[in-house]
DNA sequence: CCTCTCAATGCAAACGATTGCAACAAGGCA
DNA sequence: TGCCTTGTTGCAATCGTTTGCATTGAGAGG
């Protein structure tokens, strides 16, 4: 197609055909003041026209440092949520965009946590420099022990007691008892939890909810926990059983937006009016809330932000620095599935 | 927490240890026959007793083999589709598996297709020994002229006339007139197909719905084609649009999921009966489908099977071997978005 | 007892860049 | 003219492995 000159795959070829030394081409390629300014623009000509792009492995090895950095998502295996969570994948999604923008690469892994070692392994291997750990999940211990480690990371994930890394999340507590308030608000009073409180940031959000109930108005019925892990069926299924035990209730703040959706499903296949009968609430924020029908009021996490919170809190631990975890506010989006008025 | 004797950071550190020369560790830690039982067993406690991993910029640079895959997801900017997209995510999910289980790593990254050379720069780095470009998006010249450099890729996508390149991929025409001919056999007969053909795999779809409707019975409508990119909310709008001209139709073929949730919310939202006004069939089969409501019917691809396919593929192409495209079958799933019978 | 083989290990050269330091030329200043 | 500074460039060590080849020692066969 275009007429390409045999190309040139290493910096001694380069070096030969511009006439100098590979330290001068190293050197003009890194955009270094040693090297002047003519010299330069000649090897970067050269080096485009040939094709030449820098053996990033070569460049890893001298230099110590890979550009790379590691997305690791801790998949609790109980709760076979994968990337395919819409939410995880939004996220994965921001942080392709934040990484590529810092000039690095992204390195995804899972990990099924019934795993020793698989945050030392990780580390030792030194693929890159530095990790991003998507969800604490079951792994909150592994990672306070990695902490003592000199491999930086942090962490997406929920604002625990002691804890010793740093964390990049939602305030979970005062946006679940935001959005049960709203509920409240509303006029409800049976309010049942729909979630499964072993990972962290869902055990906050129940307590963010438990909270609202405590300080409700009178007639506020006891918090209800129904058990159901972050899948489509398993809430499917959960609601339904939770529907056949006969106890009444006229909202349902879900843990999460997947399975908020999948909890109005089982509703209005049993039947119930949505919002009239029963309002429901989710957590997250995803696009598609937005289209199901009716469209899902939730609690909105603001991802664009966490991404780009959790690239610079890393690159600057990276670079040395100590950094705070951050707590983001979370934001009501109230939509259809909760009536405006009761 | 552990008793951790200090870690060895490098080869040599390991060796000095041991006892032996770096070189016996080196293949002791390959399983090399070449050295003794014993020794090799000995030399493996060490390493595990001192967490010592490899570090695989080293062995990269000195092996020529990254032992990553790169997946790439070329994003036509018009169609601002991400890794959000359910399908994508999913897809990339089950690659995530399948790549890790070969013992490689998975390098992420964007593309942003008003963008040169982007193939040849990924290709050049190196930092990784063959590329996964999930969706050709509108980028098949590109993949043409690559299929001439040396380094070993494949494309999930569709299957085009002329194509040099490896594919792995439903096979969307006969898939897709699988779909349009359900709807006829259920005595539809103005069946509106929404989506984009501006991506190869779509116009394929596409195909399929006409040559459906050309062997339709007596009685079925002409194609008629609504233009919506593949995100939700342009598909909504564009469905809104569509129902303004108030042009007659009593089905839906939508080219993705996505795109059949956002009709089927728009089309709820104008009060029209689903699927008993309009019957709704969508496109791959995300697990979303079987959980809002009503339920889609939709075309399943099986993309666990396609993650294989396409990295046994494409280590096969590593290997030095010719393979050949695989085109997949799609599976229809019938569920309630379009009534069983009319 | 001497060689020959074979298994196991050590030696040292790559892999392709980066980078501190030395070298060199030109120009300024005394 | 001589010396010092400044701006460029070359030299060579280095990053941590892998791997072809040389070396060693022991056991076998003549």
């Amino acid at each position: 197609m275009n007429s390409k000159p045999k190309s040139a795959t290493t910096m001694a070829d380069l070096a030969r055909l511009a006439g100098v030394h590979v330290s001068t081409v190293s050197r003009a390629l890194a955009d270094s003041p040693l090297v002047e300014q003519s010299v330069r623009k000649r090897i970067i000509k050269l080096a485009s026209q040939h094709g030449y792009v820098v053996n990033s492995t070569a460049r890893n090895l001298r230099s110590g440092r890979t550009q790379t950095l590691s997305v690791v998502i801790p998949l609790a295996h109980e709760l076979g949520q994968g990337l395919t969570d819409p939410f995880f994948s939004s996220l994965l999604s921001h942080l392709a965009d934040e990484i590529t923008e810092k000039g690095y690469g992204m390195l995804l892994q899972k990990v099924v946590p019934p795993m020793d070692h698989w945050f030392d392994q990780l580390a030792a291997a030194r693929r890159s420099d530095g990790i991003i750990v998507i969800g604490q999940s079951t792994e909150h211990k592994v990672l306070q022990a990695a902490a003592y480690s000199e491999v930086p990371f942090v962490v997406w994930g929920g604002h625990l007691r002691g804890q010793n890394y740093c964390v990049v999340g939602t305030d979970n507590v005062s946006a679940a008892r935001m959005a049960t308030e709203h509920l409240l608000r509303l006029g409800r009073r049976r309010i049942v939890f729909i979630g499964d409180p072993v990972s962290p940031e869902i055990k906050l959000r129940y307590e963010g909810y438990e909270q609202a109930l405590a300080h409700g108005p009178a007639g506020t019925a006891k918090p209800v926990m129904v058990k159901a892990h972050l899948t489509p069926d398993a809430a499917y299924q959960a609601t339904l059983e939770h529907l056949r035990t006969g106890r009444k209730f006229d909202a349902v703040f879900a843990a999460s937006d997947v399975i908020a959706i999948s909890a109005m499903r089982a509703l209005s296949s049993s039947g119930i009016a949505i919002p009239e009968q029963v309002a429901v609430v989710g957590f997250d924020g995803i696009d598609l809330g937005a289209h199901v029908h009716p469209a899902l009021t939730t609690l909105r996490q603001d991802l664009t932000r966490g991404a780009k919170l959790l690239v610079t809190q890393l690159l600057r631990r990276i670079a040395g620095e100590t950094v705070e975890s951050v707590k983001m506010p979370g934001e009501l989006v109230v939509r259809e599935s909760c009536g405006e008025s009761r």
